[in-house]
DNA sequence: CACCAGGTTGACC
DNA sequence: GGTCAACATGGT
């Protein structure tokens, strides 16, 4: 069945229906989503729920212990995620402020200043503060990454990232758990049904055939 | 061997 | 105000 209308929530129940509910983010707690927000740039999650473990395992899965954490070592356990040196600091300084910040008053805040608060950070962008947001904080933003890009572009929107993330909080009814299902399964879907650029099985949009 | 992965940043037009 | 290389490892 396709969709031609850009109807967004008949979308989300389509691959609800065909892939089933994700359960995002896999996290014990919201600092640890927090870290595999950061480490998952650019990454396989694969690889972050290696690193995600390595950190466990040496009790840095804490905003005071990571942050006094050794760099070096803290470079080495995350190394399996590409870009360690950057994120390693990155990591570090992000801990740093959840250590002098607590996380409860925080995610307290209003979601916009908390958005705003997140971004001050260095390594946190767009797509990174919202995840946070979504997942560990449990407000209501969409996130929107490549796949989400991609997905949309074959059906033919485009726009940068605060345009499209606008596109489906109007489109949708404003909830968190519509929010971070719809996110998991887009991710999920493109990994299964779609290479770069092109789709075989496509469910959502009609092909070039249509 | 080439390409990509649940991006972000800072430099340079 | 937009474009682009740099950041780096691991899997197909």
């Amino acid at each position: 069945m396709n969709v031609r209308n850009n109807n967004l929530l008949k979308v989300y129940q389509i691959l609800l229906e065909e892939l089933g509910p994700q359960y995002w983010w896999p996290a014990e707690t919201a600092f640890e989503v927090v870290v595999g927000a950061m480490l998952t740039q650019q990454t396989k999650w694969s690889n972050v729920e290696k690193a995600i473990c390595d950190l466990k395992g040496h009790g840095l899965l804490h905003p005071r212990t990571l942050a006094e954490a050794d760099l070096l070592l803290l470079e080495e356990l995350i190394r399996c995620c590409g870009f360690y040196r950057q994120k390693a600091s990155r990591l570090k300084n992000i801990a740093s402020f959840f250590a002098e910040n607590p996380m409860d008053d925080v995610f307290s805040l209003p979601v916009d200043l908390l958005r705003e608060k997140m971004l001050s950070l260095k390594g946190v962008g767009n797509e990174t503060a919202d995840s946070i947001i979504l997942y560990a904080a449990h407000k209501p933003r969409f996130v929107i990454d490549a796949y989400t890009t991609r997905i949309l572009k074959c059906m033919g929107t485009e726009g940068d990232y605060m345009q499209l993330q606008h596109l489906f909080e109007s489109a949708l009814p404003e909830d968190v758990g519509l929010y971070q299902e719809y996110h998991a399964l887009i991710v999920e879907y493109s990994k299964t049904f779609c290479g770069r650029g092109r789709c075989s099985e496509c469910l959502l949009w009609p092909g070039p055939d249509d």
